[in-house]
DNA sequence: GGGGTTAGTTGCACAATTCAACGAAGTGTA
DNA sequence: TACACTTCGTTGAATTGTGCAACTAACCCC
């Protein structure tokens, strides 16, 4: 082990309060599949700055609210979205001068959140005019989105086919119980490409993600479905 | 209990709310293989709070000074270690209320750095006693660690063995020239189990990740071997 | 009962990875 | 000089994994 004598340039002990701090937001990208398609959840401004544009639902991070970055971002889309939901999941965090006018300096943490389209109905919450499912690669082409969301939503999207192609399930956008049919056209959705079927079972039952429910069959038009859900682990 | 608040700017449309807002620092987990393991620099601190205890090198985010997260973060390492280093890459946040005494919220953002152990050789830097390298399990296993650094260093540790699972290359830890057995070796030390000469080196040419550097060779007590570099993309 | 559709399995060709061995090229030593 | 020893770099066989296609099963509908 090496030591370095102590050298001391100048400065004293930071003092949090000498130092003006940036205005901190969460941002939520709600993803899902809409229509086949990979969509995220986006809301209208119904105030400057940006009003009438779209963008990702966010808020500020209140220190006197939240117990820590997942707690706040959980408080948000409860605030924004009337949603609860798990798999919440921190992706970066972006910060600048110039992402926010209201501020000299804004950071914000962005998460995701996989649902299952059915559980978010649009409806306006505070602060929103409209909320509206999009397509990702609209979205993230539109130059017209508030802020740098359309980065966000980038970067966003980036990650969960890379979770995906490495076969993180993408567990998010199935109810509690589901088929390996579904399962499969899920993943095939959020790649763009169709996967073999036995391998992607195969590989499922290598790994033990999920674990049939017993006698629990999707009946349909045709041949029942055996019906699987997570394995806890 | 007051956190610096919130300075607005002048705004065409004011935000009505102000927030404190949180305390916010970048921490840094530089890390390289010292002695065939996987070491991360540590600081003492000179000042409180933890003084004398040691903490991943890191800095307040200063909006005065900082164009970005990123930029922050080299900031930070430049003043700190008096190092300019690339692959820098953020990994999380993480905040709360009781993560420092000096502020009712504080917010950091960790970054990784890889770096050869050479590197590090002038250790000088603001308001740090020493800086010596430690065995990441010894950092984790640390309940003295300053703040939740020894969480961070975990989560450090996690992403960068996961990156080399998928064979993002840890080019930080090697110089700008290196031989493949130098470059499997320190895969190998990250990863703690040994790997497949030839497949280690049939996945590096389908990539084409490195190029040969015609005519040099590394020589020593045995056999010379091709010294390769990066290959830019 | 027959046609259509989806569920679930099986066999096989092919690709990738692992394991082991080999020759090459240097040093050190008798 | 001969030989042991070490690392470099490649090659081939054995094992494993993947993609493709066929097949059976189970249901609905007509």
């Amino acid at each position: 082990m090496q030591l370095t004598p102590f050298v001391k340039t100048e400065s004293p002990n930071p003092d949090p309060k000498r130092y003006p701090m940036p205005f901190t937001r969460l941002e939520i990208a709600v993803m899902s599949l809409v229509d086949g398609e990979l969509q995220v959840l986006l809301a209208r401004r119904a105030e400057a700055p940006y009003a009438g544009k779209w963008a990702l639902p966010g808020g500020v991070l209140r220190i006197d609210l939240d117990a820590s970055l997942d707690a706040a971002a959980r408080r948000v889309m409860r605030e924004r979205l009337g949603l609860d939901l798990p798999f919440l999941r921190q992706l970066c965090a972006a910060g600048g001068p110039t992402r926010d006018p209201r501020a000299p300096w804004a950071l914000s943490v962005v998460y995701r959140a996989l649902v299952p389209a059915e559980t978010v109905n649009p409806l306006a919450g505070k602060r929103i005019e409209a909320l509206a499912w999009r397509r990702v690669d609209d979205a993230i082409a539109d130059r017209g989105l508030a802020f740098d969301h359309s980065t966000l939503v980038s970067r966003a999207v980036e990650s969960t086919r890379a979770e995906v192609e490495r076969l993180d399930l993408p567990v998010g956008f199935l109810p509690e119980q589901f088929t390996l049919g579904e399962l499969q056209s899920c993943c095939e959705q959020l790649l763009g490409r169709r996967l073999d079927k036995s391998s992607f079972r195969r590989r499922l039952a290598d790994r033990q993600l999920v674990e049939p429910v017993e006698g629990a069959m999707r009946t349909g038009a045709n041949r029942p479905a055996q019906i699987y859900r997570l394995r806890a682990d």
